[in-house]
DNA sequence: TCTGTTTACGATCTTCGTAAGGATT
DNA sequence: AATCCTTACGAAGATCGTAAACAGA
């Protein structure tokens, strides 16, 4: 059994059973992975891959069990490699971020500037995507860490810590019959055409709550993954924002108003996550507690102990959260 | 990076930084293991054996981590073999033991006698050692099971569950004077020479707190691993036997008198353990519970899931354990 | 027909063992 | 002196890429 052997199914799995894809991504040759996929199919004794003819068609269930342990087993040899830099290296590295364009635009750009005047020879990657597709990548290794707010419950591979609360400001032009109020009801805005994010990308759960419990049907007309996107339609008289908080700027938006709707739908909590079991440099953690504060080095890495999500939200059960 | 590296870097230390005693161990040639441990220092860019001159004297800390490391891919390799065993042969298989005399000789001959019989093609080897030895081994990954009753909870890297409780007897001979009492006090106990088992091995914990919350100190004149031993001394009239209720056998101790003491010294507990984060086989679930019958493969599973030990113990704190 | 996989084969690179040379205790 | 590690070197083997043959969609 090679490591290569290991990458090879786990990669070909990632692209889609497409062994030619895979050589592409691995810039190797085709012939080389299927040979060596099958190679270790014959040392286990047992197919990897289900095959039609000469098509790749399904994992079987084995197959699944052992590409899962040998994803693991690449995630630690990675993190060999990490000690090892730890130790001669300690301020130069690499910092993957996958996260939503809401983190990217309002949350990060203070945290990454003080972390890049403190650590200069790391260089940083941001990965701009869905929540789905962000954690993937942190799943697959790609990313070190997936930040979002949604979506990031389904991956039990992945270590998740909350990181601050955030609210939501209904947005209107100054003409706008909502603008003069001061206290606006859920059934106010339901009345209205409405122009929020995307399900799914900040969306899903709190907003959709929050109507669903008045039984009410919020009717969105335009929906975007980006705040300024959706401030634009606003502008357009599209219909009422829902918008995060954060994301409004007096000076930039002194042509809308902005009113706070934390009282209408409950705070949304972004979160931060890893890969379990992965090694983090110094820096990493000083990036977690830069953005986080109360995600100390040391907290995080009692969370790193524990396997179950449960156990690690008790860890965090009793800490306040920023609001943003 | 190969494993081939991370396995002698692995040896390398268990063979107490010998590299010859490694090569022999592993069958291979020395300069070989010399030559890719210092090529996978190389890659790395770090040592991780310190040397003076040409001998290895230390881990680095970095090597330490990395041997770490390196000792949990290696086992996952082997899960990877067990998941690819499972499918193809699931009756087949080879089961190690770790255990004390005390086990292997009063508890599990009847267990092992029927998982033999239901798994004839699983070839079983019992590694009688030390409890520490025990452990170790269980670490190493050369056993897969440790069973004892002592010294298991030093090592975070196993999974420890408990099995069963049991008590100690005294052991006199039919012309002792204390073959008349019914009742036996610690005082009485404390006032004879005793014959019991060497400290670590079924002592530790439970003998030596009795007395000593009782202010007394025994006084013990001889001492051995197994309980055929003591009872030899026992009959010689050397002392009074504090022995495991279990090895004591009505037909062939007829001529010794055996009196319960768990009035007097509490249970102790006999624990099964493996290496956390290990494939376990299905015949290793059904062992597990032909010894242990509330250790179903459910409840050993949703420990596997936890990693660290009070979680665990937390799962079994509510079940009654049988009483040997 | 196009995409994708297997087979074939040779060049290159690795690994491993033996033998000899040096250090350390 | 004995033990242990390094260097040197050659044989055997593995890996990888190219080219060509072949199978499904």
């Amino acid at each position: 059994m090679k490591l290569q052997q290991l990458r090879y199914i786990v990669e070909v799995l990632n692209n889609n059973l497409n062994v030619s894809a895979t050589a592409d991504s691995l810039y190797t040759s085709q012939p080389g992975i299927s040979k060596q996929v099958r190679m270790l199919e014959d040392e286990l004794g047992i197919q990897i891959f289900g095959r039609s003819g000469k098509h790749l068609t399904h994992v079987t269930p084995a197959g699944k069990q052992i590409i899962d342990i040998s994803a693991d087993i690449l995630g630690k040899i990675e993190s060999i490699k990490a000690v090892a830099e730890e130790h001669t290296k300690p301020d130069q590295g690499v910092l993957n971020i996958a996260t939503t364009h809401t983190q990217a635009r309002y949350a990060l750009p203070q945290v990454i500037q003080s972390f890049m005047e403190r650590y200069p020879k790391v260089s940083l990657h941001m990965h701009q995507a869905t929540p789905a597709q962000i954690c993937e990548s942190a799943v697959r290794g790609d990313a070190d860490f997936a930040i979002s707010t949604e979506g990031m419950h389904l991956f039990s591979d992945l270590l998740m810590m909350p990181c601050y609360h955030w609210n939501r400001s209904i947005v209107v032009r100054r003409d706008h019959p909502l603008a003069q109020k001061e206290h606006i009801s859920l059934e106010e805005l339901a009345a209205n055409p409405l122009v929020t994010y995307v399900f799914g990308f900040n969306r899903a759960s709190q907003l959709d709550k929050a109507f669903g419990q008045a039984g009410l049907t919020p009717k969105v007309v335009f929906s975007a993954t980006s705040a300024d996107v959706l401030k634009t339609y606003v502008r357009m008289g599209l219909g009422v924002g829902v918008i995060a908080s954060m994301a409004i700027s007096p000076e930039e938006d002194s042509d809308l108003v902005a009113i706070d709707a934390s009282h209408l739908i409950g705070h949304s909590t972004t979160k931060i996550a890893f890969r379990k079991g992965s090694f983090l440099r110094s820096y990493m953690y000083d990036f977690i507690e830069g953005f986080a504060p109360h995600l100390t080095r040391d907290l995080v890495e009692r969370a790193l102990a524990l396997r179950e999500q449960h156990h690690i939200d008790e860890l965090f059960k009793d800490i306040a959260l920023p609001v943003r």
